[in-house]
DNA sequence: TTGTACGCGTTATCAA
DNA sequence: TTGATAACGCGTACAA
């Protein structure tokens, strides 16, 4: 089936193919019934202008890149919402890349983000270099990464939209001091090294505040089952702290699993915290207390900041948009 | 930054620029010492060849669109991650669109699919309309449907990976009519209307084969709570069945929570299956059983079925690959 | 207000 | 084996 062009509506409507473009572009120079003409034949054979000779005619494609790593897109599925509804409000396209270990490399990502001529990516923090990061800058792609903050803040051409997760981690601690409680475990997750930093970094400076030293970290392989099996012997080995705190559901459930099988109550024995709240969270008994996160608007803001930032061509300067963070109580903290 | 060309390249290789586009599309007319050339004018000024005025050129942009519903990208990730490995292989580029109520419906969807001229599209069966799948196959692009099985079989360029919820619902009253059992519910999943009814269809056809009627439909509002509130209700008044099937994770764990609440033991009182497997039917005790489906192998299939079609260009014959299940026992039957 | 002609960066067809 | 040139479909100065 031969596509119906510019060319074939000019033919149809009478006009040059000049003309249709003005009526497709909302230019006003055009006379009423002319407009109406063209209208009526782009109506008529069903015209659609076809983005590939738009991008390669203007050296810009209304799309934008979201990378993101495999492991996480069940986590980040929220994000992801507030993401796309704010695109396609503003009608973007949107390439989806994700990063795979073994199968699809950062590098890769890179190039083919190059090739395709996308005016904006969406970087979610984890898994990618500085190096890889500043290829795209290279080429002068506005980047907006989401999630947590990252270290450069001078780059041109790249925002922020970040839960401090150190600072996060900072207060909890303190938090549990004032109430007279150092005895405190972290649970490490290897899904998500990069917030898991930022939440040690805030645990080791609170300690260090104290004048103390924090090294009171659980870590084993990442998944449910792994986790569950080597606390449960672990539990049976130590007695637990009086707060332990984990990143993600699995963690905290196997936490959980196991102080109960080894006969410890929560949270009469030991607390429980989850970094990372979801529904899974109050489905389990008892309900495991947790930190809301703005998921959804850090996905509206960041496309919004980016679609900003695709405005202003180049003003370059950096931005930092800081979300907070709120503690949900639930039945697992005293 | 003014990105480098093909006429870059050329003029720094002192060659044409067909002679540029050879060497990149591996044309074996080349001398060995001209190619050689051009690939170090290439590299050293970091050449990368433009998609979207390759696309033009071509009429064919390498780009594949995957359509999915907002609600359910969470529960679609090993899918998308099977969908995603394999375009990566053969270098597809991935448009992602979501379906979202009242922000992106379908038909705004299959009009940038139309202007962005991908080359093929993976719909997850939700959501469209036979018109609005049609509307795609008026411009001859492929489109393979994944989950499960689609009415209209007849369908040129058309191809279905899925899974027959409707035999495994059959299969699954069976044999519970087998260890006489009659006694059975079904929770409704409003989240996934369109595989839900196939898993109807399959319980009310099991009991009219035996001469009986299905009506024992058990329904809410989708959310867990909402769920949990209104099982804790119905099960202090009325007796639960002897086995109750649920579609997703939330529904079996409202479930269960609230039967045990009600004082009713499981699998003792009443036995629990939940027809989508995940992760969190192990966190809860007792282990929730559950079918195990190949999703990420499903992504990868609907890929090669893809590729394959793009391939072979309008061969137009309809294509079905049914994917099977098995049954996990866990703690929740007998 | 409208039309002509060129450019966007490739690939492909012909000649040379 | 190479090079010139016409597509691909659109936007846009510039001219009319």
């Amino acid at each position: 089936m031969k596509r119906i062009t510019i060319y074939d509506v000019a033919k149809e409507a009478d006009v040059s193919l000049a003309t249709v473009s003005r009526v497709i572009n909302d230019s006003n120079v055009v006379r009423e019934d002319t407009r109406i003409r063209v209208q009526q034949a782009i109506e008529k054979l069903g015209y659609k202008p076809n983005a590939i000779a738009q991008g390669l005619a203007l050296s810009k494609t209304t799309t934008i890149s979201i990378v993101m790593s495999e492991r996480l897109i069940s986590y980040n599925a929220k994000i992801l919402n507030g993401l796309m509804n704010i695109a396609s409000t503003y009608h973007y396209n949107i390439m989806f890349h994700v990063i795979s270990k073994g199968i699809n490399e950062m590098s890769d990502i890179v190039e083919s983000i190059i090739k395709s001529h996308v005016d904006g990516v969406i970087l979610f923090n984890d898994d990618f270099t500085q190096d890889e990061m500043e290829a795209l800058l290279v080429y002068q792609i506005p980047i907006v990464i989401v999630g947590s903050k990252i270290h450069k803040t001078d780059l041109p051409n790249v925002a922020n939209v970040y839960v401090d997760f150190e600072k996060l981690a900072y207060d909890l601690v303190n938090s549990y001091f004032d109430k007279g409680i150092t005895d405190i475990s972290l649970v490490e997750d290897k899904l998500n090294m990069y917030m898991m930093n930022r939440l040690k970094q805030g645990f080791e400076k609170a300690y260090r505040d104290k004048g103390m030293e924090f090294t009171n970290y659980i870590s084993f392989d990442d998944s449910y089952k792994n986790s569950y099996i080597y606390l449960s012997k672990f539990f049976k080995k130590n007695k637990p702290s009086q707060l332990i705190v984990s990143f993600r559901d699995s963690q905290a459930v196997a936490v959980m699993n196991s102080l109960k099988e080894a006969g410890y109550s929560i949270p009469e024995d030991s607390e429980l915290i989850c970094i990372l709240n979801n529904k899974y969270l109050t489905m389990v008994r008892p309900n495991i207390s947790a930190y809301s996160l703005p998921e959804y608007d850090m996905g509206t803001i960041a496309m919004r900041l980016l679609q900003k930032m695709l405005m202003e061509q180049n003003s370059g300067k950096p931005r930092f948009i800081e979300q907070s963070f709120s503690f949900i109580p639930r039945q697992t903290t005293k």
